[in-house]
DNA sequence: AGCACGCCGACT
DNA sequence: GTCGGCGTGCTC
């Protein structure tokens, strides 16, 4: 008999189609099917849905319904937690139920005809490209008192939990004890382990590999992030969903694997920005996470040395209204891993523009002389932000964009670090013809340059000039180039390490006695209300790069140029005090009514005529206002008047955006929801004329 | 998103 | 006279 099924099938927001599509079908195929079917001219994956929970698409006449094309057999039916979660998902990020689904998923599934899975099915999972690692690589460690009580904690309930432990308190080894009770206990459990960045799962993999490949097998730990081909991928993301992974290691993309019995979620740096997804469905993988324990009522660990403010506040007593139970470590690990001094340097008192202040400078030239290395840190790449000629206006905008080309000294280029357009610096000011351009302000190439001048007469004990290496997103461009770098570093044939943030993260640099930042300041003062937090994170990060080696961190240092060597920010840093900082962030939040205290959402338009985006989102508000003001509700939500973005023009896009806000979660979801059609009536209208895009961004992180 | 259809400018 | 620009609309 024909049967009739519910598909999702991949297609962006709301194109009319917001849940499923009904075909027919002569096998009666269980939801979580993958099938192939027809799609106008074309044929794509889709997926078998829950005919009951897609409701009225049932009653479409039968006339006008397709047959579903093929049945990939081969794979087993993605499992029920795993559609509630790409529901929730799409529900709250608001997009298409099968855009979500068919974007988690591995993309060569997509292309792969049935037979081509089968053949793959039937190899045996080749063992991953990473390097072997000895099997006894890791030796178990014996946990300090702080590991034990947070292992006890984290096992004693779902949780979620928040690990708060200092960097170089040893949270990796409470993951990986948790993990490992985990596979002991459950023959079938699995877990997932989140980082935020592909460039460090290499590092973890091995210490996964080389804890759990004994016992469990080479195959039992498998990676899924972008970084990976596409075959990789799939491999990967085949083990995990039979169950043959027992765990998985990535990215943000990782919280979308199929799982059958996922106990354990484990989301290391969980405060990293890296976990928003930036296109498409602009989830957060650790509020997913979250969402997801609760639903496979698997545990959930979230781990930072300075959490986020809203994971933080969600730690606060249960007696307060936490819904997370907070574990502490305190302290690092290590007979003499004390934190390191943090000393604020008052620019006011120093001479007028000196960029390394004399008793910064005496600090580094002391540590060279006992053959200490130094890293000075910089949150701008390139030689100048900026060129301005003397004579006349002229300054090095980009054509494309609203924004400042940079210098960059090396090969004499001006490059947009927004839309990538390149050019050779002119010989001559473009505006007057005028010979004098001068840099203003500096990034990292020219601290390189100006710190080798200052060190030029300073010697190594070795009686060696200093050897001074810059890493930033320019030197490591290439290829191996990043690992190149570290191991020079660690080598010890780098003196002073010059770098913007890429360098505070996840690299252990032993030999570093005194940490340097430059010129923090801007971030105090910030537009953005996630700048203090996001600054505060960096420094303690960057902090605890230096003295992780026993003999040396007495003595390790952290330097901090300010004006403003009061600040409350400076003044909790120099306590390593982040429940300071995070309650004084927090009673702040709170007064203004920001998130965590309230949640937020971003209209976001693209348009070429400069008025076109604006126009749009201005019809947006007023649709709002007047078609949905009898919404329940609708009285919490603050609609806020559009604004253009901060580089207003990107690539000859304009862009601007409009900020939504409710005290109440529930009521801006509805609102959400229901305003999804008035934006398509919108659109569609005169007031959408020119507009290229728009995009609804819940919970957005940069404002 | 794809992939059509559809109506206006510079070329073999 | 066509090739092709991307605006608009649809996909069970």
């Amino acid at each position: 008999m024909t049967q009739r099924v519910s598909v999702v099938v991949p297609m962006p927001a709301h194109s009319q189609i917001g849940s499923t599509l009904t075909y027919r079908s002569e096998l009666l195929l269980t939801p979580g099917t993958m099938v192939r079917v027809p799609l106008g001219k074309r044929e794509t994956l889709g997926i078998v849905w829950d005919a009951a929970e897609s409701g009225n698409d049932l009653a479409l006449p039968e006339h006008q319904m397709r047959d579903v094309a093929s049945v990939l057999s081969a794979i087993d039916p993605l499992g029920r937690s795993w559609r509630a979660l790409v529901e929730f998902a799409a529900g709250y990020y608001q997009r298409a139920w099968g855009e979500v689904a068919l974007a988690a998923l591995p993309p060569q599934l997509r292309e792969l005809s049935q037979q081509q899975l089968q053949r793959r099915e039937r190899m045996r999972p080749a063992l991953a490209t990473s390097s072997s690692v000895p099997a006894d690589a890791e030796a178990p460690v014996a946990l300090s008192p702080e590991q034990v009580l947070a292992l006890a904690g984290c096992q004693a309930s779902r949780g979620p939990h928040l690990l708060f432990g200092a960097t170089g308190s040893g949270k990796t080894e409470v993951y990986l004890r948790c993990v490992q009770a985990l596979l002991q206990n459950d023959p079938l459990a699995q877990a997932m382990v989140m980082v935020p960045e592909i460039n460090l799962t290499p590092q973890l993999q091995d210490r996964f590999r080389s804890r759990f490949a004994p016992t469990y097998g080479d195959d039992a730990v498998v990676s899924l992030h972008s970084g990976m081909t596409n075959p990789q991928r799939l491999r990967s993301w085949l083990a995990a969903h039979k169950g043959s992974a027992r765990v998985v290691l990535g990215t943000r993309m990782a919280v979308f694997a199929s799982t059958p019995r996922l106990r354990l979620i484990v989301v290391d740096e969980e405060h990293d920005p890296s976990y928003k997804q930036h296109e498409g469905a602009r989830y957060s993988a650790r509020d997913l996470a979250v969402y997801r324990g609760r639903l496979e009522n698997a545990t959930v660990v979230l781990g930072s040395a300075t959490p986020s403010l809203e994971s933080w506040h969600h730690s606060r007593p249960s007696t307060e209204g936490g819904r997370y139970r907070r574990q502490e470590m305190p302290s690092r690990i290590g007979a003499h891993a004390s934190l390191p001094l943090v000393r604020r340097v008052d620019m006011n008192h120093q001479p007028r523009h000196a960029v390394i202040s004399p008793p910064l400078l005496a600090a580094i030239r002391q540590r060279i002389a006992v053959g200490e290395q130094s890293l000075v840190f910089l949150n701008r790449r390139g030689y100048a932000p900026v060129l301005q000629c003397t004579a006349c206006e002229w300054k090095s905008g980009c054509p494309h964009c609203s924004a400042f080309r940079v210098f960059h000294k090396i090969d004499r280029s001006l490059r947009c670090h927004h839309c990538g357009y390149a050019e050779p610096v002119p010989r001559a000011c473009p505006e007057c013809g005028n010979l004098d351009i001068a840099p203003v302000g500096r990034g990292t190439e020219r601290l390189e340059e100006h710190l080798a001048e200052l060190l030029a007469d300073t010697r190594r004990p070795d009686g060696l000039p200093v050897s001074i290496e810059r890493i930033d997103a320019d030197s490591t461009r290439l290829a191996g180039s990043l690992e190149q770098q570290l191991s020079k570093v660690h080598s010890g044939a780098v003196d002073v390490l010059v770098g913007t943030q890429m360098i505070a993260k996840g690299h252990d640099f032993r030999r570093i006695t005194l940490v340097a930042a430059v010129n923090p300041d801007a971030a105090l003062f910030s537009s953005d209300f996630r700048a203090p937090e996001r600054l505060f994170g960096l420094l303690m990060q960057a902090a605890g790069r230096a003295g992780r080696d026993a003999a040396t961190s007495r003595k390790s240092e952290m330097w901090i140029q300010t004006f403003y060597p009061l600040h409350p920010l400076f003044d909790a840093l120099k306590r390593h005090d982040y429940p300071a900082f995070a309650n004084r962030q927090l009673a702040e939040r709170a007064s203004a009514g920001l998130p965590p205290f309230s949640y937020q959402a971003l209209l976001r338009a693209d348009a070429r005529p400069h008025e076109a985006a604006q126009r749009f989102l201005t019809a947006a508000s007023t649709g709002a206002q007047t078609q949905l003001a009898g919404l329940p509700g609708f009285s919490h939500i603050t609609l806020y008047p559009a604004v253009p973005l901060g580089i207003q023009r990107v690539a000859n896009v304009e862009r601007a955006q409009m900020l939504v806000e409710c005290p109440v979660r529930a009521a801006l979801q509805g609102f959400l929801a229901a305003w999804q059609p008035v934006l398509h009536a919108v659109r569609r209208s005169s007031d959408g004329q020119g507009l290229l895009r728009w995009a609804i961004d819940v919970d957005p992180l940069l404002i």
